[in-house]
DNA sequence: CTAATAGTGTCTATTAGACATTATTGT
DNA sequence: ACAATAATGTCTAATAGACACTATTAG
């Protein structure tokens, strides 16, 4: 029996055929009554010219870590950090990529539509892309079957937490919210009910600001810490 | 521009350092009043003689998908198939594993103990442990973190699903449904509630038969299909 | 009989849905 | 005043918790 010191110093990583592994991200915002998710051009074989998720090739020097290296890919492509960011799954089989063995760890993030869309309306191979218009478009790889996956793991979300706030900005109205969760429930909310929660929760701090699109201006929230882990015990009906 | 078939004849996959892809798997059983995990004595270098998860590199020739590699190297250790299986997460880091820029895929399965045990028996090198003696057990790599998340994972099922019925045998009895469900919570649960949701769901089926430990015989349930999918919109207290 | 466990009856508390009512703004 | 949207009042329905009660077995 060899110590193991013997046997990493003899250890050969090139003995087994690489396994591709990318990390690809699901970025959703919610913009003027749509849920979008942001694309991006593909500038190299295969699928060039398709549209895809952002993220590729795991990095070894420069991502310690597979969240690393999902957070680089989106400050790279929204130019920010985004505040919800969680991993979907992974998808890996022989023939997902003509390249060989091919490994996908799905991570995805909620952001403000606001605050990312600066940056990306500077270039013209990214773009927030209307949910409802995916149908469509023909994406690269798998990555249409990904996205429904997040968008579906969200939509069980918005029954039981808070979580879909991230897809706002900063200060938003209780309206606002509560049709992030109807869009992505695909179902009108009571208004009462979902504002009960909202003050059971007692996760919103009133900014004591309004905010006025037609008739009786709206109270501005913000979200404060924890609500992105709070759980309501009683689902919305689905 | 280069064809898509150029690109693909030129495409070297050793063109990148290769990281290394494991998929392991954390398979629970309950028996006796325990929850309990399959180990395995690893017999080579790194982490030898520790303790670790059932697993292993990725087998680019046998595996067709990930699940594949998990449901083969699952029916290695236990000799059975089991009838439910999830992906639970997957971590990769630069630092997890002495061997290089590690990834692996975790899987988890549920099993009836019984099913299981006959294979198992015939080796040394594989047990079940009890859940509440892994604090005694320093496991390799991080595989007692990666157990941990797939517990969690099924004592938020216990709380809105019957997931939990899968570890235990085709026919059972309420009671030790409800045990099962209250060692994943780990608090106990109102008989009655518990008989309401069972009644509710409509997915047990009576087999006639009764099974007696001390008392009153209890009437012996088989769970239907379609149980894996079922959800409660209001849980349990946790 | 008692002990033990299975299974039921029934009350209370919580909370989501429904929907009517009031409040606050612009035009 | 009217339209539009925000916010509240209040009733009902569904369902989990609590816990007492009955049922069925062994010894």
């Amino acid at each position: 029996m060899t110590s193991e010191q013997a046997f990493l110093q003899n250890y050969d990583p090139k003995a087994f055929p690489a396994v591709l592994v990318t990390v690809d991200t699901v970025l959703l915002t919610y913009h003027e009554g749509d849920l979008k998710v942001l694309l991006v051009k593909r500038g190299n074989h295969p699928y060039l010219g398709y549209w895809g998720l952002p993220g590729g090739f795991l990095n070894q020097s420069l991502d310690l870590s597979l969240e690393d290296a999902a957070r680089r890919s989106i400050e790279a492509k929204t130019g920010i950090q985004p505040h919800y960011v969680e991993q979907i799954q992974t998808q890996g089989s022989q023939d997902r990529d003509p390249r060989g063995w091919s490994v996908s760890v799905v991570y995805s993030a909620l952001m403000p539509y606001q605050a990312a869309t600066q940056h990306i309306d500077t270039v013209d191979n990214v773009a927030w892309v209307r949910l409802a218009e995916l149908g469509e478009l023909s994406l690269a790889f798998d990555h249409a079957a990904l996205i429904e996956v997040a968008v579906e793991r969200y939509r069980q979300k918005a029954l039981y937490s808070f979580v879909p706030v991230f897809a706002l900005p900063k200060a938003f109205t209780i309206s606002q919210l509560r049709q992030v969760h109807e869009a992505l429930i695909d179902k009108p909310i009571q208004r009462k009910s979902f504002l009960r929660r909202v003050e059971a929760s007692g996760l919103f701090k009133d900014t004591g600001k309004t905010q006025q699109e037609r008739g009786r201006p709206a109270s501005l929230f913000e979200a404060t810490k924890g609500i992105a882990e709070y759980r309501f015990t009683r689902n919305l009906e689905s």
